[in-house]
DNA sequence: TCATTCACG
DNA sequence: ACGTACGTGAATGAG
C-alpha cells in the first residue's frame, strides 16, 4: 500500500526558523531552520515509513492570487535574510537525503499539495499533508490526513474529516468559509473586521457558508448585521483567496515522489556538510558503506605490512591490485620536499615502504609501477607527489583521481583542503590531522615506523572512501568533464612545466641588483637628511611618525593600527613636502630589490640554474592558478624600472627564443558571451578597441571625439563591471564623487542593457541556489549572499557577478593549456610551455620552430572554447621575456 | 601570527 | 545609512 507524505516546505522551514535557537556551522552560516526541518522530517519517516515523499516550495514572487488581490501577502515581513540563506541549504540537503522537491513558477506550495491530494482522492490513494497552516485542513478527506505541526515543530496533531468535525463542527470545505469570515493577518486577507474564530463558527453553524451568511444577512441583527453587509464583498474575496487551487499543471507524477529510504551514499555527506553530527549518529549513518562499526570504533585495528627489501617481491606480486597510493612528504615547497615513504593499498591490504627501501635496487618493480602512465593512480595531491619524487629521480605518472583536486572543485572556498579535513567533512571515521601526527614548523618530527605507517595507511583508506563519494557529487553537479578532462590532465601539465623551470641570467640579475642598491643608498641618505633623523624606512609606523607628527602633514587615511602610508596616500601628500616623492621612489626600488632581485636569486635551483615555480591548483576561489616559490605571476611590467627584470628570464638553450601570447580582453569577451549583450558582442565581432567603443557609447560621441580622459573613464567602468560594480569603488578609482560614478554606471547600463540584465540575474540566481557557476560548471558557493549585514551581502553580490567572468576566463586558458600540450606532442615539437600568467602563456622555442609556434599558439588559444564572440590571442617573441612584448 | 604594503592579471 | 572595487603571493615590522 502506497503511503505519501507531502510537506509544505515554506511553512515548515518558517516555523522551524522561529522555533529553533540560533545555530551556525563553522563557516558562520546559520542552519537552525534546516536543522529543525530535518529533525521533523526524520521523525515523520520513522513513524510513518512512507513509500513516497515530496517537499513543496513556493516559487516566484507573483502568484495568480495577486491578479485578484494586489495586496495578497502584502505587509508581510520580508523573509529574514538569516532564513532565506537556509533555503538553498535545505534544498541541497533534501537532494542528499533522497527526498523529492517540487516548485512550480507562479504557484504556492499549498497549491501543489492541493493538486496532488485531489489526484490522490481520485485514485483512492492515502496521503498525509504536513503543515502548520490551518488552511490545509480544507484538503482533509477520507484519503487525506492533515498533520498539523504545533509548538514549533515538536508536536503533531492529525486531522481527518472526523477530527475537524469534532474540533470545529465543520466540514473540510467549510474551513475556507471560516477563513473568509475571519481573514488572516499573515496573508493580509481581510475577512470581516471584528469577526474572529468564535463569531465565524457561530455564523457558519447557523448558515453553512459565506455565501449564505451574506445572502441571509437580513436574519442577523444589530452590529453583526451592519458588519456583514458592509464587508460582504471582502468576505467573498477572502474566501476565494483562502481557497487552495487544486488544478496546478503538474508535470511530475507519483514516480517522481518515490522514497526508498534515506540515500545511503549521499545522506551522510549531506548532513555532515551542515555539521549535523548528532543526526548522523542518531541515524547511525555511515558514508563509507562499511556498516556502522567504523563509527563506533574509529581507531579500529589496522594491519600494515611494513615492506623491507625482503618483502618487496611479495608486494610486487600484488601491485596489480593496488588501488590507492599515498606518498608522505615534508616541506612546503614540493620541489625541495623530503620524501618520507610510500603507502600502497589494495582492497584489503596496506603496505608501507620506507623511502630507503623504495630507493633500493630491489624496488625496481615498484618504481616501474610508479612511472607507468597507463597504470591509474588514485590518492591525495598527486601533483605534489609527482614533483617530490621527480627530484629524487623517481618518475611518477598515471594520475587518475586526485582527492585534493576533487575536494577543491566541490568547494573551492573551503580553506581546509587537507585529507583529514575532507574526511571529517564527509563524516568518515576519524583521520588524524598531519599536524597532530607530525607536529608543525620547528616541532616537525617523523613518528616511529609503526605510528607513521598506520597513519599513512589510514590516509589511503580515507582516500579510498572519499573517491566514490566525491565522484558521485561531481556527477550530481555535472562536473565530471571539468574534473576528468580539464583539471586532472592540467595537473600533470603543470608538473611538467614546473620541472622544466625557466632559466634566469644570474649575472644580469645581480647587476640589476647593484644598480638598484646604489639608487636606494642615495635615496635613503637624502630622506634621512630631510627628515633630520635616521629611522626604519620600512616601518610604516616609524614613517607615520615622521610624516604626520614631525612634519605635520595632513592625515589622509587611517589603518586599524595607525596612519596609512600607502602609495595612494603618499601621492596626495606629495605636493606638501619634497620628502614624499623620495619615499615613493624608495618604496618602488626597495620592493624591486627585496622581492624580485633578492627573492628571485634565492629561488634559483643549484641543480638546474633555473627557477621552478609551483602552481597551486586548489587555492583561488575563481578557478585561477596561483604561483609560489617564486611567484612568477607578479613579475613587474607596468613601470619600466621594474619591467627590466623581465630581461633576466631567458631561454634555457642557446639560440632559442622566449615566445609569449596573451588573450586580448578575455574577461570582457567572456562577459559579452554570457550576458549576450548585443552591443558588447558587436564591438568584439568587429574587434574594436573596447574602451574607446565603450566611451563612444556611454558618452554618445563619435570615434574622433573620444579624448584620453573619456577613454580612461570608460576603461575604469569596464574594469568595474568585471569586478561587480559599485558606485563607491568606481568613485575611488576615478577620483570622482560617488554621485558622478553612479551616473556613469547608470549611463553604462542604459547602453549595455544585456549586461545589466546579466548582473541582475546572476545575483538572483546566487540568492536562489546559493552558488554561481562558470561556463564549464565550476562552482563557487556564496553563503553570505543573503546576509543581513550590508557589507557581507554586497561583497557576495559582487563576487556573484565577478566569479563567472573571471572563472570562465580561467577555464578557457586552462583548456588552451591542455590543447597546447597535446598539440606540441602531436607535432613532436621541441618547444616547451613554461609559464601561465592568467591570460598569458610563455614558451621557449627553438629557432626552427618559431614560425610554426607563432601561428600555432594563438590558433590554439583562440579556439580553446567557442563563444559567441571571437577570442583573440596576440603573440610576440624575443631573446628574453622583456623582448617578448 | 597579523597587519601593511605592493607586485601582477 | 551602510563604506568595498575581483583574484593572488612575498617582504617586512611589530606584538
Amino acid at each position: 500500500m502506497d503511503k505519501l507524505i507531502l510537506i509544505d516546505g515554506n511553512n515548515i522551514i518558517y516555523r522551524a526558523f522561529f522555533a529553533m535557537p540560533p545555530l551556525t556551522n563553522a563557516s558562520g552560516q546559520q542552519t537552525n531552520a534546516v536543522y529543525g526541518f530535518t529533525t521533523m522530517l526524520l521523525r515523520l519517516i520513522e513513524e510513518h515509513k512512507p513509500t513516497h515523499m515530496m517537499v513543496a516550495f513556493d516559487a516566484g514572487k507573483e502568484t495568480f492570487r495577486h491578479a485578484d488581490y494586489q495586496d495578497y501577502k502584502g505587509g508581510r515581513q520580508k523573509t529574514p535574510p538569516e532564513l532565506s540563506g537556509q533555503f538553498p541549504l535545505l534544498k541541497e540537503l533534501l537532494k542528499g537525503l533522497g527526498v523529492s522537491q517540487f516548485e512550480i513558477g507562479g504557484y504556492e506550495a499549498d497549491d501543489i499539495i492541493g493538486t496532488i491530494t485531489r489526484q490522490a482522492d481520485e485514485a483512492g490513494r492515502k496521503v498525509m499533508v504536513v503543515s502548520g497552516d490551518k488552511d490545509m485542513l480544507q484538503l482533509a478527506s477520507e484519503n487525506t490526513t492533515i498533520a498539523m505541526v504545533r509548538k514549533g515543530v515538536t508536536e503533531i496533531e492529525y486531522y481527518g474529516p472526523e477530527q475537524i468535525k469534532e474540533r470545529y463542527d465543520l466540514t473540510p470545505e467549510q474551513i475556507i468559509d471560516l477563513k473568509g469570515l475571519m481573514g488572516d493577518a499573515s496573508d493580509n486577507i481581510p475577512g470581516v473586521p471584528g469577526v474572529g474564530e468564535k463569531t465565524a463558527l457561530k455564523l457558519l453553524h447557523e448558515f453553512g457558508s459565506v455565501e449564505e451568511v451574506v445572502a441571509r444577512s437580513g436574519e442577523l441583527k444589530g452590529k453583526m448585521k451592519e458588519k456583514i453587509e458592509e464587508h460582504a464583498d471582502s468576505a467573498i474575496l477572502s474566501k476565494k483567496l483562502a481557497t487552495i487551487f487544486r488544478e496546478v499543471p503538474l508535470e511530475q507524477t507519483l514516480d517522481d515522489m518515490v522514497f526508498n529510504g534515506l540515500n545511503e551514499e549521499t545522506a551522510g555527506p549531506a548532513l555532515a556538510k551542515l555539521e549535523f553530527k548528532s543526526l548522523i549518529e542518531r541515524l547511525d549513518l555511515r558514508t563509507s558503506g562499511g556498516g556502522s562499526e567504523a563509527e563506533s570504533e574509529p581507531q579500529a585495528q589496522i594491519d600494515v605490512t611494513i615492506v623491507d627489501e625482503g618483502k618487496l617481491a611479495e608486494l610486487a606480486g600484488v601491485l596489480e591490485q593496488v588501488s590507492i597510493l599515498h606518498v608522505e612528504t615534508h616541506g612546503d615547497n614540493p620541489h625541495h620536499a623530503e620524501v618520507i615513504g610510500v603507502a600502497l593499498a589494495t582492497e584489503d591490504r596496506q603496505f608501507y615502504i620506507p623511502f630507503d627501501v623504495l630507493k633500493s635496487e630491489a624496488a625496481e618493480p615498484i618504481r616501474t609501477w610508479l612511472a607507468s602512465s597507463d597504470i591509474p593512480k588514485r590518492g591525495y595531491d598527486l601533483h605534489r607527489i609527482d614533483l617530490a619524487l621527480h627530484w629524487q629521480d623517481i618518475p611518477f605518472a598515471g594520475a587518475a583521481f586526485d582527492v585534493h583536486l576533487a575536494g577543491y572543485l566541490l568547494d573551492p572556498t573551503e580553506a581546509n583542503q587537507s585529507l583529514s579535513g575532507l574526511a571529517a567533512k564527509y563524516g568518515l571515521s576519524y583521520l588524524q590531522a598531519d599536524e597532530d601526527v607530525f607536529g608543525k614548523g620547528a616541532k616537525y618530527k617523523v613518528p616511529d615506523t609503526d605510528k607513521l605507517s598506520e597513519h599513512m595507511a589510514r590516509k589511503c583508506l580515507a582516500a579510498a572512501q572519499l573517491i566514490p563519494l566525491q565522484e558521485k557529487e561531481l556527477a550530481d553537479n555535472e562536473m565530471l568533464p571539468l574534473f576528468y578532462d580539464l583539471e586532472m590532465p592540467l595537473s600533470r601539465i603543470l608538473a611538467d612545466m614546473e620541472k622544466q623551470g625557466i632559466a634566469v641570467n644570474v649575472e644580469d640579475l645581480k647587476e640589476l641588483g647593484r644598480e638598484f642598491e646604489a639608487q636606494i643608498e642615495r635615496l635613503v641618505q637624502e630622506i634621512y637628511e630631510i627628515a633630520g633623523t635616521e629611522f626604519n624606512l620600512n616601518s610604516p609606523k616609524q614613517l607615520g611618525e615622521i610624516l604626520f607628527v614631525k612634519l605635520q602633514l595632513p592625515v589622509i587615511k587611517k589603518t586599524k593600527t595607525g596612519y596609512s602610508t600607502d602609495a595612494e596616500v603618499l601621492e596626495k601628500l606629495a605636493p606638501y613636502h619634497d620628502i614624499v616623492r623620495l619615499i615613493l621612489q624608495y618604496r618602488t626600488l626597495a620592493k624591486l630589490q627585496s622581492t624580485y632581485v633578492e627573492g628571485l636569486l634565492k629561488e634559483i635551483s643549484g641543480k638546474t640554474g633555473k627557477v621552478h615555480t609551483y602552481y597551486r591548483q586548489t587555492i583561488a576561489a575563481t578557478g585561477r592558478l596561483s604561483s609560489q616559490y617564486p611567484n612568477l605571476q607578479n613579475i613587474p611590467i607596468r613601470l619600466e624600472e621594474g619591467r627590466k627584470l623581465r630581461k633576466v628570464f631567458v631561454p634555457s638553450e642557446p639560440g632559442w627564443s622566449i615566445l609569449a601570447a596573451d588573450y586580448s580582453q578575455i574577461e570582457l569577451r567572456v562577459l559579452a558571451h554570457i550576458s549576450d549583450d548585443e552591443r558588447l558582442k558587436e564591438a568584439f565581432l568587429h574587434d574594436m578597441d573596447i574602451h574607446t567603443k565603450t566611451a563612444m557609447d556611454v558618452f554618445g560621441v563619435g570615434v574622433d571625439e573620444v579624448d584620453a580622459n573619456m577613454r580612461r573613464s570608460a576603461k575604469a567602468v569596464n574594469f568595474g563591471i568585471v569586478y561587480g560594480i559599485s558606485d563607491y569603488g568606481l568613485s575611488q578609482n576615478l577620483n570622482i564623487t560617488r554621485k558622478e560614478a553612479a551616473a556613469f554606471i547608470d549611463q553604462y547600463f542604459e547602453v549595455f542593457q544585456g549586461v545589466r540584465r546579466y548582473m541582475d540575474e546572476i545575483v538572483k540566481e546566487a540568492k536562489q541556489n546559493g552558488y554561481v557557476k562558470t561556463l564549464l560548471e565550476r562552482r563557487r558557493y556564496l553563503p553570505e549572499i543573503n546576509a543581513s549585514n550590508f557589507n557581507l551581502r554586497s561583497f557576495a553580490e559582487r563576487t556573484a557577478m565577478n566569479t563567472p567572468i573571471q572563472g570562465t576566463a580561467a577555464d578557457i586558458i586552462k583548456l588552451a593549456m591542455v590543447h597546447m600540450d597535446a598539440a606540441l606532442q602531436e607535432r613532436k615539437l621541441k618547444s616547451r610551455m613554461l609559464l601561465q600568467v592568467h591570460d598569458e602563456l610563455v614558451f621557449e622555442v627553438p629557432e626552427d620552430e618559431l614560425e610554426i609556434m607563432k601561428e600555432l599558439v594563438p590558433e590554439v588559444m583562440s579556439h580553446a572554447l567557442a563563444l559567441s564572440v571571437p577570442l583573440k590571442s596576440e603573440v610576440s617573441y624575443g631573446t628574453n621575456w622583456y623582448e617578448a612584448k
